[in-house]
RNA sequence: GGUUCCGUAGCUCAGCUGGAUAGAGCAACAGCCUUCUAAGCUGUAGGUCCCGCGUUCGAAUCGCGGCGGAAUCACCA
């Protein structure tokens, strides 16, 4: 079937060549969403065309009009205000579309193996537990993999962890120092928490530390630097890069610790990745194309033998690439996984999800990779996402003013069991299928507050007022598609074949919204934002609640009436759980 | 100081590839359950779209200049 904007911009090019004997640009062509006060479906911007038409806006929106209407089967009527033509388009058009929409298994969703688009994201750190700015992160590189693949391309989720360094140092010597051998079996404590934990000690202690030198007169800056914690976290650090047996040994069980803990974590969270990365394997990569980079003459080296790029040519300062010690810097490293990627899998796209405070790293990240002569640099996107900030400030890891993600969770899941418990809707289910449906509540509520927002936007979090269950809310829309599951159930089969009838004005609005569908999911995938389906999946949401308000689907007046608005309520519902998945939430049958 | 991003209702956010009288939710107030799930629906109230200039038939949207906020500019990652 052909899509309505696509037939009107074919017939205002007829209309050129009749009416005015002109070629119109496709760049004056102006198709929008008529806005709601006025009658008719889709407009036509005619103040561009003027200029062609050579007459005033209404004359030309008249003549148009009449053309199209004429021309066009699927246009019944138009109406002129200003320099608007609104365009009522036919009701059998929208009858024959919802009649199409049966054969489409997976409506809105391109299938095939399209190019390779890789997505990093989560990329957390192991000596901590995971917060809030990491939820945002996993939710937005999962949604926008899934995404990604309903647009049709073929998706490759990576994560790359940061499992060496002096922060895992610093968790390791406080265990050594503080831990009494405390495992996550002795104390119960979730892995990732047990180590985070000593990573809080490590740094408490470090604090007493540097207070104690400074009382005896030492300078701030010094007693940083001679603070013994801190000494005996760079020696360990040292020691591992050495591959001393006794350091690797004790990291190799703290991480798996973490591991243990992530794992859960991302499993709550329901995101998952195809390929880990981890960096104590990739910290060596680059260094070859670095070294090379100085040969062709493109970077350069210092008198100390570090070396650096040269951005003054792009505004930008210099960056240094190795040290003078010969060791790789995060960027050297990005280089190379980067390069090793295209290696192994020549991707179209490698989408990094890291925060914004990155940006300058990546901007310099493509442009060396250009330098350098790699052309597919303009393959990488920096799907930059701004801060989650708490109503007292921005959240410190060390100083322990973080949300927790697995706290909030279970906060969100609980809220949630409260919530359905007061209202006492599941009376028949069994404990194990309730808390089910309170885990797909509680998580829809906290991924949809996340996801609807702008990636590019810092957004607020008050812990104290939580998250909404009504309104703009991710239980609101899993609400609306448990109602529709109730009335499909009630329906029981009924013919997929869609009845002439005569839609009335809410039927229309909601066939227009599922017919937006499959735009809305390729916008969200160019723009890489999933507050785009968020956001459309409400208005479709809030259309349907009121039309499910005004009229009755079970108790329609006609048998062919109901058998349409069973038909479309069924449509709706198949987008709310596609959609809600593009998101990676789930819909529950009940709540 | 340089660079990037943000600034829309009391609060949280849509709208931004220029288009008609700027929209939701929350909070407040007033209604709607004997009828398909009231986690819903309806209504009232709430605006200097940060400010100024410019481009344009037309600017919340584009450009420039301010103001305010965030991030970043390490031989950290």
């Amino acid at each position: 079937m052909q899509r309505i904007a696509d037939i009107i911009t074919k017939e205002i090019k007829a209309a050129g060549n009749k009416l005015w004997e002109v070629e119109i640009d496709n760049k004056q062509i102006q198709i929008q969403k008529t806005r709601k006060e006025f009658s008719g479906d889709l407009t036509i911007v005619v103040f561009p065309l003027v200029r062609y038409a050579k007459s005033s806006p209404e004359d030309t929106a008249s003549a148009l009009g009449n053309f199209i209407k004429e021309h066009c089967v699927e246009i019944h009527d138009y109406n002129v205000i200003k320099g608007f033509l609104n365009l009522e388009i036919s009701k059998e058009y929208w009858l024959d579309f919802l009649s199409g929409l049966n054969d489409i298994a997976d409506y809105g969703v391109t299938r095939g193996n399209g190019p390779l688009d890789m997505v990093e994201y989560s990329s957390p750190n192991t000596n901590k537990p995971l917060h809030l700015g990491h939820i945002r992160n996993n939710l937005l590189g999962f949604s926008i993999s899934q995404i990604l693949e309903a647009a049709g391309k073929t998706v490759k989720k990576v994560n790359l962890v940061n499992d060496r360094g002096i922060h895992i140092c610093k968790s390791m010597i406080a265990w050594q120092k503080f831990g009494n051998n405390e495992t996550p079996e002795s104390t119960g404590i979730k892995g990732d928490h047990l180590v985070g934990k000593y990573y809080v000690k490590f740094d408490q202690e470090y604090k007493k530390e540097i207070a104690a030198l400074q009382e005896k007169g030492e300078e701030k800056k010094l007693a940083e630097n001679n603070a013994s914690l801190m000494i005996e976290a760079r020696e360990m650090l040292r020691k591992w890069e050495a591959g001393d047996k006794e350091v690797r040994s004790l990291w190799k069980t703290m991480n798996s610790w973490v591991y243990t803990g992530f794992d859960e974590t991302y499993e709550q969270m329901g995101v998952s990745f195809d390929k880990i990365y981890y960096e104590s394997e990739t910290y060596k990569l680059g260094k070859e194309i670095v070294l090379k980079g100085v040969d062709d003459g493109i970077l350069i080296k210092e008198d100390d033998g570090s070396i650096w790029a040269d951005l003054t040519q792009n505004k930008l300062d210099k960056k240094l690439l190795l040290r003078s010690d010969g060791t790789s810097v995060y960027m050297t490293q990005d280089v190379g996984t980067a390069h090793q990627r295209f290696a192994e899998s020549g991707f179209d796209k490698l989408i990094y999800v890291v925060g914004n405070e990155q940006n300058y790293h990546f901007q310099v990240l493509k442009i060396v990779l250009k330098n350098l002569g790699f052309n597919w640099s303009d393959k990488l996107h920096h799907l930059s996402y701004g801060m989650v900030e708490l109503p007292e400030g921005k959240m410190k890891s060390r100083e322990g003013t973080v949300v927790d993600a697995d706290d909030l969770m279970d906060e969100m899941i609980e809220t949630a069991k409260s919530m359905s418990d007061e209202l006492g809707k599941l009376g028949n289910y069994s404990e194990e299928e309730k808390n089910n449906i309170y885990r797909q509540v509680g998580l829809g509520a906290l991924k949809y507050f996340i996801l609807k927002v702008d990636p590019k936007k810092n957004m607020m979090f008050d812990p104290k007022e939580s998250i909404d269950f009504n309104g703009n809310t991710g239980p609101f829309i899993q609400y609306t598609y448990a109602r529709i599951q109730s009335v499909l159930t009630k329906a029981g089969d009924v013919s997929s074949i869609v009845p002439e009838i005569e839609m009335n004005e809410k039927e229309v609005e909601l066939a227009k919204l599922v017919y937006e569908f499959p735009d809305i999911v390729s916008d969200a995938a160019e723009s890489y934002n999933p507050a785009i389906i968020a956001n459309y999946l409400y208005e479709l949401t809030k259309e349907f609640n009121q039309f499910y308000h005004d009229f009755s689907i079970l108790n329609a007046e006609t048998e062919t009436s109901k058998l349409f608005r069973i038909q479309l309520a069924g449509n709706v519902g198949k987008i709310i759980f596609k959609g809600m998945s593009l998101l990676g939430i789930e819909v529950p049958e009940r709540m």
